[in-house]
DNA sequence: CTGAAAGCGCTTACAG
DNA sequence: CTGAAAGCGCTTACAG
């Protein structure tokens, strides 16, 4: 079933089927709609492979996840269910549009890129300018980020979720639960979402005329680490009442932390985390969670690269909305 | 820089070129060496999207995970690190040989499979007589599998470990370290290396005259479904000295049983557990895993999916050997 | 407004 | 032993 037999059963030639399907040229309405009911009705599907050979593509988007290096390995945070999340995402939003999603293996130089060839690339969570961005595009690969990269303010191809809004809200409801000690544990890293959401905590506070605890943590072996800060805070002179744990991971060393001491959440302490996953989802009790959405992050990045792919022009980033799930875990008997 | 520039600069014609490079036709090995040489120093490399068309093929390779229901929302395993790992291993394993891999999103139909149009899949863990399996070969895709379908003796077109080989492995250490009484928290599923395990377990205890003490756990809800039934086991009048946590996040749940109720490991209780994970390695103290080591059974996998695709004949499934991590919650002070 | 033809980069009968 | 030619299924100048 290809074009030529669509041309034979509509009666017409294959630049017109062509066409008609790819709503270029100009021909009546009438006759389009013709087409497209014809192939409709054989069954006809373009191959998807002979559009990625005659426009000189591969028909394959690579989707670059951090790492992270825990003893000496190397990790794809896909690990994670925020990435998992990104990962299925992106494949769904492509195969529509008849690409593949693969996940990328380590890999630096130009040469191995050459070597994979993708027609565009997913990054997420880049690294204040990060290289592989200008590497990427300097050899004609576009590169649609998740999140964006804090050195480079004026690029708009990116997607990402308000950060700056999403710590806001989550402080408010804190606040409103009655915490007046929340402290916050940020992430040690570049990223774009990191350094908003702790400018954002450190404002708020200021406003509310509190004082900000940040305790940085990093993000490689993210249990454990946040298990030590965590441990830190709550053994202080003066400990939070509310806590802020930023990544995926970190409400477990939190969790561990409290249970360990015999803190109970939420009564003597209310705990939250920036990004929602199963954890959080199952743990005694349900953690409150900021759902990033990742699969409409993804969605709008597969998107967002599609119209780079096809010439379109991108003038601004995508905002995602994310959603405060409010869970037991952030809720005191009696007040909200 | 295409084959027909690598026959202007060898003096030969395009038919000769593609030859040699693929080692077809009836040439002298000199010529042969001689043309592989020049394509070399031009930095030829046929594309990939040119010979896909040729051959009627997309390129694409399907990677298909169990997936999970959660509360109503349907997960990837991919969340779990062997799948993680099986993921970004056939990822690398494929890209050497030209292809790329796609997550695959829920997809049951033929249609839906036929949109995505995979040249062959790659599937994870199917269950007793998976539907999947015959589909998709009806529909002249072929299937490799990761760990064979327990009712389809005879299909050779998978790859595994020794499960029961690891089983008893296993069984021997805990036996030498002085464990007795040993449980088993067996994933509820008709997966081959469940099966192959539990059933491993049991001839093992039965020919060491031990009793077998077996409880089910589910493959949603790893790491609360496995702590019940820990704290089952636990609280039993004649509780277990050695735990076997089989699938991945069952020790998470274990472990949080033990620490409950004041179990030290491995003083009071040696835990293992049947794949080797983050978590396993980073927990205090570290735990005993069998490393299945994904990454090798993914890279197998592709290798005998390509072997399929290029008409070559596949007799036998292919085992890959896995290896037993001792750490400290088997090692009893002063034994072994 | 529509069609005939060239060509994307390969592979593969087939002819010599 | 090697080469000229057809063709995979599309899209796109270009001619009419």
């Amino acid at each position: 079933m290809t074009i030529r037999d669509v041309a034979a059963a509509a009666g017409v030639s294959v630049t017109t089927v062509s066409d008609a399907l790819n709503g270029k040229g100009k021909l009546r309405q009438e006759t389009r709609d013709r087409i497209r009911r014809t192939a409709d009705s054989l069954g006809y599907r373009p191959s998807r492979v002979a559009q990625a050979f005659r426009h000189g593509r591969t028909g394959t988007i690579a989707l670059v996840l951090p790492h992270r290096d825990v003893s000496g390995n190397e990790y794809d945070m896909i690990g994670l269910d925020y990435y998992m999340t990104i990962a299925s995402g992106s494949a769904r939003a492509a195969f529509s549009e008849g690409y593949a999603v693969m996940l990328t293996p380590r890999i630096s130089t130009a040469d191995e890129w050459r070597l994979i060839g993708p027609d565009g690339v997913v990054l997420c969570d880049p690294a204040a300018g990060d290289p592989r961005i200008d590497l990427l595009e300097g050899m004609g690969i576009p590169v649609v980020s998740i999140e964006r990269d804090p050195d480079r303010p004026d690029r708009p191809f990116y997607v990402s979720g308000d950060n700056d809004r999403n710590m806001r809200d989550l402080l408010d409801h804190l606040h409103a639960q009655g915490a007046r000690r929340i402290a916050l544990l940020s992430a040690r890293s570049t990223w774009a979402w990191t350094l908003e959401g702790t400018q954002a905590y450190e404002s708020w506070c200021a406003g509310h005329g509190l004082r900000p605890f940040v305790a940085q943590v990093s993000v490689d072996r993210l249990e454990a680490d946040s298990y030590r800060a965590a441990c830190a805070l709550l053994d202080a002179a003066e400990p939070p009442d509310a806590l802020i744990a930023s990544a995926e991971q970190y409400s477990e060393g939190a969790t561990r932390a409290c249970r360990e001491r015999g803190i109970r959440v939420p009564e003597d302490l209310l705990l939250a985390i920036g990004i929602d996953n199963r954890f959080a989802q199952q743990s005694d009790p349900p953690i409150t969670a900021i759902d990033l959405r990742p699969a409409d992050q993804a969605g709008a990045a597969v998107e967002m690269l599609l119209r780079r792919l096809n010439g379109e022009r991108v003038e601004r980033p995508t905002l995602v909305p994310s959603r405060l799930r409010v869970r037991s875990s952030t809720v005191r008997r009696g007040v909200g």
